[in-house]
DNA sequence: GATGAATGAGGATTCATTCAT
DNA sequence: AATGAATGAATCCTCATTCAT
């Protein structure tokens, strides 16, 4: 009858069509939330009728479900990049931070639904999988830290937990305010904020 | 019939069901979402019919609002507190992150939903009060941080309204993870997290 | 326990209240119909709480009740009485026009009620004596309307029961626009009617 | 999802399961009320499930609207038709007597509706318009009747406000009871009523 | 690739009524 | 004579989803 899973002979054209609905339903499940919107609400937005949507998707959830997929590999990938590249851990952490920004606002409306829903989201089996890349991040950011710990380049009264969840909490929020149109550009923001998490905000007096 | 607005010093009892069925809600708009969470839910956990419910409130959002209100009451005041004692601008600062860890965690669910929900709920007239009060804690942080820069305490290459953000941000998503029956205290995270803002995650060659 | 069926002992002040409160009912009643009266709506305006109207009636249902039952026997004794009174046909029919006018404003609210609700408030068993009323009625106006036919009074081409309606039709209707308050007064208002009805609106030529 | 608004010169199909649904809605709404009947009493008398009445309408209201609506639009057609056409004040009188009794019959659940909620159906600013158009109908009659008082073929002494509230009720009020399957034709109340009307009850001894 | 009519389950809210106090 | 908390049934409406065309 139609695509739905057309992963494999899709032409780029139905491929596209795909592509399209989805950023449209990102942005509203970004902006409203996802159960406020409704599958008509997408389908307004895109001009066609809701009963029409399912021509394309399954259901409401399949949507969602490619829109975070879709960000997390994103991440991943862009993470073992910055990785690859060796360096002390001072400027890998520095990748790392730069990195997330970029891929974060590159996919602000997954980052705003993730933020938002995950929690609930994350309840049931079809997104259990959102657990387990938290937790892959996790790994992946603490490992690096304690590197960083052991070769003296980090404080050692650091708790690397602590410091992943400040680090992560203050990089990926920033997709809810950061404006692309404004004066700052992300990669001074970035620098800001790599500056803040190296050094703090305070003056050293040669640092206690 | 009676109750609904609470106004006044009405009889423990009388206010004491209406804040007990708040802190239910509150809870559940937590963990499910405000949307999610039906107001059948919430009778549920009360042990109550749901029609029950509007003896004591207008409507579920009528039990947003006063969530929200109270959490934002309680955290202008300590705010205001804090800035009452007198201290350099380091102190300020670090007196500012304490407090507001021990606000939010003692609003754990309030802070949830507004990180949660704020975004679409203040869209509508009735919630236009969110942007207001967080314009003013905005404007309070600025200040103080730029009473630092001033004073020499903080570098001087700080954007103030950036390292406010960094710092709330990192402050407040906290309570997404803290766990009040773990390991770390909360004034050990609160240490941390001043420590980090304040002198970084690296060590210090000299401060560059 | 209390009033409500205290029809022997009703001491002045218990009645009092009854009968106020069923001014107000009746009065709501009649703005906004009986169905879009709430009980609270009764009790707000008579400054109590809704609970506590049920200590003076059993329900809604016995309030417009007893409101329709006083609305009627005041009609039908002011009938029989102007009825008592002799006269050719012509002033019988307009005594009763005239009588009609001064009760029906008297009655104002429970007029519009049974205008607007006696339709279906009908159709339940317990208001079948809405129907009977309405049927004295008839049989009492086109009784009286006959006699003037035969006397000679009335035209000889009219349908009795035609004319009955029309002149209910149009005496109880005055009620839903005449303002005691304007220019005409009530008797007033009855003569033009009263005049209309016998001699009609166009200037005789010599009536056909 | 589709129709709502079926603007324009939609296919008969789609424009002819509204007009059902609405015929339907007008009788029940005439027959228990507005707010008595219930969609789902609506939905069944149409059979199908009351949710998907919101396929054709976006509420109750917006049903009643329509109805009324369609009503006040005939009848002000079918009046600007006789107005047209001339004749003296008593033909004109007459001829809007009869089609009155025409439209409104033909319109009766909607007159039905009109006569018993447009008290507090008018409350409300979308029903704002029942208002203006009692106003134009008022405007229209007084005009006529004003001209053939000036013609010397109306009673001088006839408050002419009063006279087109005077025959306004008894005709409209004619939907109550008049039973097409009955006895009389509609057009022979019709006549009954204007001769009533234009040349009253009583035998003119030559009229006073 | 889309329409349009409908489903069916559920959601917030209302409201007459009850009853212990 | 009244309060205040609660019931339970019903109401309007929403919405993801289906399916014949």
């Amino acid at each position: 009858m139609s695509p739905k899973r057309s992963s494999g002979t899709r032409g780029p054209s139905g491929s596209r069509r795909r592509a399209e609905l989805l950023a449209i339903a990102a942005d509203l499940f970004a902006r409203r939330g996802f159960q406020a919107t409704t599958v008509r609400d997408i389908a307004d937005a895109a001009g066609i009728l809701s009963g029409s949507l399912y021509h394309h998707f399954d259901s409401k959830e399949t949507m969602v479900d490619e829109i975070l997929r879709d960000f997390l590999d994103s991440q991943r990938r862009a993470q073992e990049r910055v990785l690859a590249d060796s360096g002390d851990a001072r400027d890998r952490i520095a990748g790392l931070v730069r990195q997330s920004f970029r891929t974060v606002h590159r996919h602000r409306a997954a980052v705003v639904i993730l933020q938002n829903e995950s929690n609930h989201l994350a309840t049931s089996d079809r997104f259990a999988y959102l657990r387990a890349a938290a937790g892959d991040f996790e790994r992946t950011w603490t490992r690096v830290l304690q590197e960083g710990q052991r070769a003296g380049v980090l404080r050692a009264d650091l708790n690397v937990k602590l410091a992943y969840r400040f680090i992560r909490d203050a990089v990926w929020t920033s997709v809810h305010w950061y404006n692309p149109r404004g004066r700052l550009t992300l990669t001074a923001v970035a620098e800001q904020y790599v500056t803040i998490l190296c050094d703090g905000i305070a003056v050293a007096e040669t640092k206690r």
